[in-house]
DNA sequence: TCCATGACATCAA
DNA sequence: ATTGATGCCATGG
């Protein structure tokens, strides 16, 4: 089990934000949080950032807590639009409306 | 150890 | 919305 400390990171990260339902978008400090890592709301980011060498995850579906997309990741907001996910601006999600609640309540 | 960086979060103006 | 500052912490030189 125990093998790198960020191998460990890396794994629970992206298995919160495989978790993401569809139509949905989560923010960094709340992956962060799920994972028991609240202040490492930028390692999620970093990890997020070369998830895609991990394998495929919904990673286009966490946005910062403004709801503003990754910069200069053009795709994110097509990938966002065609799963439902209510837009603000070109740059930003409508967060109030589409934030994932795992809490269920 | 010290310094710089980062797909962040929060406050103040 | 934008800018400046502060807090947070893993990673790399």
């Amino acid at each position: 089990m125990s093998g790198k400390p960020d191998e460990d990171l890396i794994y629970e990260i992206l298995s919160v934000v495989g978790e993401i339902p569809e139509g949905c978008v989560a923010t960094y400090g709340q992956i962060a949080r799920l994972i028991g890592r609240e202040r490492n709301a930028r390692l999620v980011g970093k990890v997020l950032s070369m998830a895609d060498m991990y394998g495929e995850y919904p990673c286009h579906r966490v946005v910062n807590h403004a709801g503003k997309l990754v910069p200069g990741w053009d795709d994110q907001r097509r990938l966002l639009m065609m799963e439902g996910v209510p837009m603000k601006d070109d740059d930003h999600v409508d967060i109030k409306k589409c934030r994932w609640e795992e809490s269920g309540g």
